[in-house]
DNA sequence: GGTCAAGTGGAATCGAGATTCCGATTCAGG
DNA sequence: CCTGAATCGGAATCTCGATTCCACTTGACC
């Protein structure tokens, strides 16, 4: 259906790589106002052979950001093996913001999570969500956090400090930001 | 010098009324990104008049966004005759959002309050922050919340509540995420 | 009720970017 | 080496809003 399955010409493969590799310098640099030409003069190649890969920029930037999104899920399985219960989600959640901290657009995306539209993203959530899930019951459980968190409160935190660290101007207060919601996680 | 000082003919105030109150109205609702001629035509009047007014859209949002900003400064200063210090801070910053949460572009502009200038915004900001610290060291002398929380942190926390309030989805979730945060302000 | 500076409407202009087009090239297969 | 489909490049086109312009009105003052 979807599928051309004849793999793309040599030239054609190199090319793709190279637009893959500027585009995603220049989002993250500059965020989702990066221009199609410049990425494309980045690469080395002319706005066409751009366009040849990826429809509009919209489909361009979804690569992108589905190809992140992932590592998402990723993260939360290698956290989910550490022991101690609140360790885990606090390092979850560090780590998340960490892949977050340098790309702009990625920032923004996680923000308006809700525009974005692939292939299967609602599997991806799903699948983000039942990791994070297992691992707030986890230090509930273990009476670390309060027991009313929910997964839903995830994203809210997450929102929360992704904002510190997308609009404050003094880099890396969102470590306080996010200090100060981890505090607030305990039990009271 | 800026100033002339005859007043406006009585048809032109007129239309600047209306020119404010739609730009109120459709900044609310769309966000920034309202446009001139929707803005002109829901006023009743042409484009023309309006930018006889505000020679620029961006001119026309920083005095909508000014004139709320400056509501800041009031709240805080009521908040401030509120005798629990406790409850001074935090209905501070539960009325801060709650001035916040009809208004699109507004979220938007405080989560970027350093793209906007004008006149005296300096001393603007300067007002609120020394309230901001009154009320947030008073709390602190009463051993009601961290005593390393600082004016700084109080713009950050902010950032957080109005990004969750702009970006998700299900409306007033903010309010658990004020919660949350209020939470970990408690001295540990 | 006459004068004119202030004010008005809205078509036309501009600029910024995304997207399209198509003649010129270049790989892959034989 | 030949051929054709796949690729390229990048100028030209399109779109969408902001902003400008100016012939036409209108309120204020005599």
């Amino acid at each position: 259906m979807t599928t051309d399955i004849r793999p793309l010409r040599a030239d054609a493969q190199r090319n793709l790589e190279r637009i893959l590799a500027s585009a995603r310098a220049l989002f993250a640099e500059r965020g989702p106002a990066a221009q199609m030409e410049d990425i494309a003069a980045h690469a080395g190649v002319g706005v066409g052979t751009l366009y040849r890969r990826f429809p509009t920029k919209e489909a361009l930037v979804t690569a992108l950001v589905r190809e992140r999104f992932q590592q998402f899920g990723l993260i939360a399985a290698e956290c989910e093996r550490i022991e101690d219960p609140y360790d885990a989600l606090a390092t979850m959640m560090r780590r998340h913001a960490e892949s977050t901290e340098g790309d702009v657009a990625f920032q923004l995306a996680m923000l308006k999570l809700n525009d974005f539209h692939w292939e299967g993203i609602e599997q991806d959530k799903a699948a983000l969500n039942a990791v994070v899930s297992r691992i707030i019951e986890r230090a509930q459980a273990a009476d670390q956090v309060r027991a009313d968190l929910a997964v839903e409160d995830y994203g809210m935190m997450m929102c929360g400090v992704t904002a510190t660290m997308h609009f404050m101007s003094e880099r890396h207060e969102w470590r306080r930001h996010l200090d100060l919601i981890l505090a607030g996680l305990k039990p009271s």
